[in-house]
DNA sequence: CTAATATATATGATTACCCGTATATACGTC
DNA sequence: GACGTATATACGGGTAATCATATATATTAG
């Protein structure tokens, strides 16, 4: 994993959110984030592929839905950025705007509910 | 300073490594990042005011030449970016080329030789 | 004032990136 | 099988970022 590459992916304000998304939740599936972020679909998938491609997310299948989560497999020190991220983020102001519109979401699938 | 604003200047070759060479030797002349990145001047320039312009860095003249350093004004979550990178390219390789030409410079500027 | 060095900026040209729309694939249900 | 939902990808088009070259400004030395 290359800094320079990392950082560019980062560089995009929907990967951007997506991540920060990913970081705090853990997994979430592309229906949560298209939701959450107020992006269309194709939108959110490409910039996932993107990240995926990058080897900064990993997907999991469940049923219909595809989960992604930050890859286990990531440097420290990148995982150090992202907490780094999410603290600014939450420093800034009126604490995650996405967070919330995420935990306002009806009907979010997975396991959440299934279980 | 937004995070999306400070990623994507990141996110460039040139100013990353022009921010890594600040962030561990504190502050350098243009003349001196030319040298060590092996760019032509007005690209350093160029970016070095992209970082300027955006309160990354800071710059000082000193008769003919301008210091450029990081900015003592960058919030906390940026400075620890900083340093996860400045750590992660200490890990990966042969442990900043960049620096070790700089440290070859022949008749560098400054304090370093006129004190 | 002239020349030399250091730095900054303006100018086009090229490239890379991101977008929305349309379409394709995969799964579940009937 | 057909239909609905979830996700992925292909296609053009528009915008923004980067570049190298050329030139401008500022400082120092003579």
């Amino acid at each position: 994993m290359a800094p320079e590459l990392f950082l560019k992916l980062l560089s995009d304000p929907t990967r951007l959110r997506s991540l920060m998304l990913l970081q705090q939740e853990g997994e979430l599936c592309v229906c949560e984030l298209t939701y959450a972020l107020e992006e269309i679909q194709p939108k959110i998938s490409r910039h996932l592929a993107a990240l995926r491609d990058a080897g900064i997310v990993v997907d999991r299948r469940e049923g219909q839905w595809i989960y992604y989560r930050i890859s286990p497999k990531l440097p420290a020190w990148a995982q150090a950025i992202l907490q780094s991220l999410v603290k600014a983020a939450q420093d800034a102001g009126p604490s995650a705007a996405d967070l919330v519109k995420l935990r306002k979401m009806p009907r979010r699938p997975g396991s959440r509910i299934c279980a």
